[in-house]
DNA sequence: CAGTAAAATTTACGCGCGTAAAAATTATGT
DNA sequence: ACATAATTTTTACGCGCGTAAATTTTACTG
């Protein structure tokens, strides 16, 4: 790799024996030009290290190859691991993701849409807060920037949703702590951050309807995205008052029974199923730390590959369909269960 | 807001009844223009919602307002709360920050220089991965663009290193243990993944020396970033083999306590400073989980403000002063122990 | 009010590349 | 070797804005 400085397309070309349309095409798509001219390409590429001004390139593309992908909170690892493999498959294809959080506050969701619009990008990947969201401003960025929501859902907005069958993680979180103990009571925010809990706290309902079981829905306080936190203090709250009047919680999502599993150890009572503990906690989301709470928590998995997946597919669809669907689909996909020692 | 769609500078500034270029300094720096003017382009933005082109904007400008962020691992929540820190210090000095994450791995790390190269940067915040950085690589990356080293050092490489005082975290959490109990044995992976692990074993002989103790190391095999599942094998497979000589363990790092802690539980192990327990387990980084975890682990914190506060300041000089500088500062900031539960 | 400094306007060029159209070259099949 | 199709070259324009220089307008001082 020589050092000579290129400083543009031009100067490339020259060097190269090719004239820049040519070399502009290559860039655009390799195999638009011919095998022997696109070896010369690369060939000059090892030795030169040139690369096309992104700036320049994004000025006079018709739209550009940047995928903006918002999550709700980055610092959660759930998350984290959903943009990742979104990042990776962006990237296979040939694009340019754009990773951004909105650390759980709606001024920052706003702010990411923003600053996406300012980059053109050719599609969105938004996973919104949920109830903290801007709707308005969601529904105003969506009339301008093809994008698929993921992971939560709000009606009609976007052009298409994944995401995981709530029903599926419930039915069978309930029906294998039925099968296998006392009915379990369901713990969750009193204000849920997301659509997504209310489906779940349904979904718990109704399942127990069909077990000809009284649901029992535990509401705890708490406001933000400080999961674990608001799930070892309501947590705590509840095993004082003794509010919980079965042996086995159900909570909404892994976050949250980490932080009972907290508050449980800190108290002495001993979760797991054997016969010497006093209670059982099971959950939702299968978090990556979930294997390593104390014990492991039982868990109803999200379907990372296909969730993930499908929405990059979806978003690429959208694209090459101009930036409109004819309908709004949406992708719901089941969850596993993952037995492990907490309940 | 009007919905009239406005497609450059040039229409924008005739709707304001002002000239372009004064438009566009505007936009450089609001206060360059007399106040008059300013209130007139701001009346005019409230109205017709124009932005300039950023892809223009970049291709003239001699230094873009772009930042580079590249962590190592991005779904330890460790990186994305600092990560979280700097964006949002970057954003209140006018700067736009690009987050990339290298997921543990070195191919990835390049790629994520080799990318952030194609934005022009006014300058980067670099925490390497460490041991599967490719040295040269950074090297020649930091010669072409504005580097500020973080978390993580490699000697001599980037204009500055802002890190923490590795030595700092261990003398407290071994003086505190030495008051409070048995002699602690120190627990790392027996190929690190960063410097940082390096310092820690260093600065533990050093204090045991101090205190007139064997030092003992465990060094437990395992590769990659995944630490917790290291820390899980590797207790479970020294706690068989009775490796442990002393009721307490000092871990390089939260993550692996993490796992740890699991594997105490799992395997019958209680872990605490009560009389009823059988192990003392402390480490160092104050991890975002470490209070949640079974027990709440008594731990050394970062000082996450001033570490982060700190990289981007020293940026921001870095790039007003063309730069470089004239010497490689490294400065380390100390730790202070946050005793829980788990010690 | 003149005199002066500060700010805005006019004019013009350049950044690096996409892209279109017409002309020239090369590859392909027979 | 020839006709034809496929590529490449040449030429030229435009994207939206930064920025410089010269000029005009505005604001401030006494």
């Amino acid at each position: 790799m020589s050092d000579d400085r290129i400083r543009n397309m031009e100067e490339f070309a020259a060097l190269c024996g090719i004239s820049r349309p040519t070399v502009s095409k290559y860039f655009n798509d390799p195999d638009s030009v011919r095998a022997s001219t696109r070896k010369r390409i690369e060939a000059a590429l090892e030795q030169y290290d040139y690369r096309p001004n992104i700036y320049a390139v994004n000025q006079n593309r018709r739209l550009t190859k940047n995928i903006g992908i918002v999550v709700p909170y980055l610092a959660d690892p759930f998350f984290a691991e959903i943009a990742r493999n979104i990042e990776r498959l962006c990237i296979e294809a040939g694009f340019r993701p754009i990773l951004l959080s909105s650390h759980g506050e709606g001024q920052q969701e706003n702010d990411n849409l923003e600053s996406l619009l300012s980059i053109k990008p050719a599609g969105v990947l938004l996973a919104p807060l949920g109830r903290a969201s801007d709707k308005s401003a969601i529904e105003r960025f969506c009339r301008d920037v093809p994008t698929v929501l993921f992971d939560s859902n709000i009606e009609g907005m976007g052009e298409a949703f994944i995401g995981s069958d709530n029903a599926s993680f419930v039915n069978q979180t309930v029906d294998y702590l039925m099968r296998t103990g006392e009915p379990p009571c369901f713990l969750e925010m009193r204000t849920p951050a997301n659509p997504n809990a209310n489906k779940r706290r349904l979904a718990y309902i109704e399942a127990m309807m069909r077990h000809g079981q009284d649901p029992v829905v535990i509401g705890i306080e708490g406001d933000g995205w400080a999961f674990e936190e608001i799930g070892r203090q309501g947590a705590y709250t509840a095993l004082a008052a003794g509010d919980f009047k079965t042996d086995t919680i159900l909570c909404s999502n892994d976050r949250l029974a980490i932080g009972v599993l907290s508050a449980c150890y800190e108290r002495g009572v001993k979760v797991g199923r054997s016969a010497d503990c006093d209670m059982r906690v099971a959950s939702h989301d299968d978090h990556p730390f979930s294997r390593f709470t104390c014990p492991a928590l039982t868990t109803a998995a999200h379907d990372y590959t296909n969730v993930s997946g499908r929405s990059v597919e979806t978003l690429f669809e959208l694209i090459e369909s101009g930036g409109r669907f004819q309908r709004r689909d949406e992708t719901l996909f089941p969850a596993h269960l993952v037995v492990r020692a907490s309940a």
